[in-house]
DNA sequence: TCGCATTTTAACCAAAAGGTTAAACTTTTC
DNA sequence: GAAAAGTTTAACCTTTTGGTTAAAATGCGA
């Protein structure tokens, strides 16, 4: 692996304020912190990006976007409903293992800085009545189990998202601090929250 | 609902604290902002914690033990398994929506200083170990389905905490900002965390 | 009334942090 | 080869913030 170094500062400066911004989150950030993981100095930081501000909020719309990626092509695809929810779920939790501080950050800004939060949403292009319409479909053939598709969607969400967010919690109160034994546990929690939900769900 | 001002500046900080704490964590926190809503002086403040540390740490130990009750009497009870799970979900989700920042803060501060955080849990008293030994011997007695019991009681936890620590994105993408309607949303799940986990989990 | 803890006021300090500036050096581009 | 863009260095500024201090008030129990 030859040295790629394209030269791109940008990218450089964008990596490792994600880095620092997903681990330290806005207010625990430092500017220098973030020079220093690009390796450059303070002063060509603010001059690609003037502000922490801005420099932050090209982060959070960058991590946004990843962490609520455009599945709409799943949603609408011809595969049946079982593999549409499956394929999702693994796809969710895959994309949670290798970034595993996404959700925290996340997490950690919805609450700073509410308007903000509204915006990217509004200019993330995000279609939640897909799946809604997805699950309406479902229970409407008696396929699965009358319920309030927010409820499904929320529950999908919540299986998936908290383990890893919660993840050095849960690791030191139910796996006696091993990290790769609660890593096997999120990998194998791709089977097992499918099954958990589908035999809640599935009506057979 | 007279005056109880119990001249408890102590209690006053302390509450001030957990305020200002839980909605701004730890980094976003201002001493002053404290002080103010405590409806005292900084001076006064210093005077009664000398830092901010040791003031945090105080909250936090507060929160924890809020968050993470002993529920070792419900899980011991000679009630039935369904009534002990049923109760655990209402009493977490009424906790929680009477309490909505204190998930977030956790989550938030899970990430920034784990030494401590095991340091607290290790003082704090849990006992997983009660509420799998219950999982145990329900799928022993073929009441319930074959699962790991660590998935279950971290599903049970995500179903619950993720909705509330999650609110104010969820809010905004699933219910177009209505407080009211979210908040309702979260009461119902009170039934539906219930029903949507015992359709999942129990072999009829 | 004396003594003691509590509380206020207000000024102050030092460190950290975001941000600026100017000068000089290097690389790219035309 | 000159202009332009990128980059470094280093000093500097301002604001914020955690924390201190000293003096004076307040309240209170012995």
């Amino acid at each position: 692996m030859t040295e790629i170094k394209k030269d791109n500062t940008e990218e450089k400066i964008l990596n490792a304020a994600k880095k620092v911004f997903t681990h330290k989150g806005m207010d625990g950030a430092r500017m220098q912190e973030i020079a220093n993981e690009a390796g450059i100095n303070k002063a060509l930081l603010h001059y690609y990006f003037r502000t922490k501000e801005k420099l932050f909020e090209a982060i959070f719309r960058k991590v946004f976007r990843q962490v609520f990626p455009n599945i709409n092509t799943l949603i609408n695809s011809d595969l049946p409903f079982e593999e549409k929810l499956g394929t999702f779920i693994d796809k969710y939790i895959e994309l949670l293992i290798k970034n595993p501080f996404l959700p925290s950050f996340i997490l950690k800004e919805i609450h700073r800085d509410p308007e903000f939060l509204a915006s990217v949403i509004k200019s993330s292009g995000v279609k939640p009545q897909e799946i809604f319409g997805m699950f309406e479909r479902e229970i409407e053939a008696g396929k699965i189990r009358k319920a309030n598709p927010k409820d499904l969607l929320i529950n999908m969400l919540a299986l998936s998202i908290f383990p890893v967010a919660a993840k050095p919690l849960m690791k030191i109160m139910f796996f006696e601090n091993d990290n790769k034994a609660y890593n096997d546990f999120l990998l194998e929690r791709k089977k097992t929250v499918k099954e958990f939900i589908l035999n809640s769900i599935l009506i057979k």
